[in-house]
DNA sequence: TCTAAATATGTAAATATTTGTATATCTAAA
DNA sequence: TTTAGATATACAAATATTTACATATTTAGA
């Protein structure tokens, strides 16, 4: 397996895991508040329902997009910086937020 | 529909349309070569069968990351310059591209 | 008109995703 | 130890995606 087709892969798993209007909500949530959001947090900023947001939550945790921490009873996630290429997508998300 | 709404879910549109390693292929070959190129040319380029290729630029084309013209037999693509957002993702992809 | 090249579509099977509802698990505090 | 809050999971139905293979359609040129 050459290396082209592994940054490939990895991208489009990533780019996979993001393709939702839900978890691009979410990237750009977290990606406004630098910061780390409990599932409540995101849940009620968006207005799902907590089972979906667990499960979207999920989702981009398996997709490479975000990594988690418990705390308590809570889990806190936050986007996985291993990797620039979603800085770069939330990026160009923020930067053309209003482009329709 | 909110504005924001609409604008979320453009790029969600887009970004399910690229979620497939041929697709972000097919975008970084069209986004290097800086203009159109025939379905032959990019199932050739990329080892793909000719159905598959046909199928996956309807997707994109579908999905606002590609247009493409006819001319004559050939039925030629480009990357659709309607979105900054898709140069902005093809972009991250060139830049990072030896990112694993 | 016939043919070959280029592209798109039909069909079908396998697989994956989405979503609601209910419920289980885990943790902290009373 | 019981309870409430937070999170994850089970289940199931609906829907969508992927892929292979065969074939249809369109076009230009002999």
């Amino acid at each position: 397996m050459k290396k082209v087709d592994d940054s490939i892969k990895k991208k489009s798993e990533i780019i996979k895991a993001l393709a939702h209007p839900a978890r691009l909500e979410i990237l750009l949530l977290l990606s406004r508040k630098k910061g780390k959001m409990s599932v409540t947090d995101i849940h009620e900023s968006l207005g799902l329902t907590q089972p979906e947001t667990s499960r979207h939550l999920i989702v981009l945790k398996n997709g490479s997009v975000l990594n988690s921490e418990k705390k308590g009873a809570n889990s806190f996630y936050f986007i996985n910086d291993e990797h620039s290429f979603i800085r770069c997508i939330a990026n160009c998300m923020n930067k053309l937020k209003d482009e329709q």
